[in-house]
DNA sequence: CTAGTGACTACAT
DNA sequence: TATGTAGCCACTA
């Protein structure tokens, strides 16, 4: 079915919008609850897509070491950072402090 | 159809 | 430990 990677995009941002408040998570770990964990590059690329939608919250996902890789994504220089710092995430440097606590994983937490 | 690119990750050197 | 290369899938030229 061609419609199975508008399903992909969507689940991806089902489970972006799963991300509880003042927690992160890493493409990775979205695309291996998807099934697909070889393909973080795609959740990547429907977070791109995701600046469409006003409710998935792509500034809560980073990179598998917490960086903000996508904070060149947002508008304005840092945005991103500016809403996890709004959330409790301490960020320094495009790097998340404390990723290991902060760090939400939908194939652990919701299984 | 081939080649290049990318908000990634894992393995190899 | 740090740097480089390969695999991955979708999109664009």
């Amino acid at each position: 079915m061609k419609q199975d990677n508008q399903n992909f995009f969507e689940r991806v941002y089902d489970v972006a919008r799963l991300i509880p408040y003042g927690r992160v998570t890493s493409y990775g770990a979205i695309a291996k609850y998807l099934g697909a964990a070889r393909s973080a590059r795609m959740v990547g690329w429907a977070m791109n897509a995701s600046g469409l939608k006003e409710d998935v919250p792509a500034h809560r996902v980073v990179n598998r070491i917490g960086v903000l890789s996508g904070k060149h994504h947002f508008q304005g220089t840092n945005l991103m950072q500016q809403l996890l710092e709004s959330e409790g995430v301490e960020v320094e440097d495009n790097q998340v402090m404390d990723f290991e606590k902060v760090f939400w994983d939908p194939a652990a937490e919701l299984l």
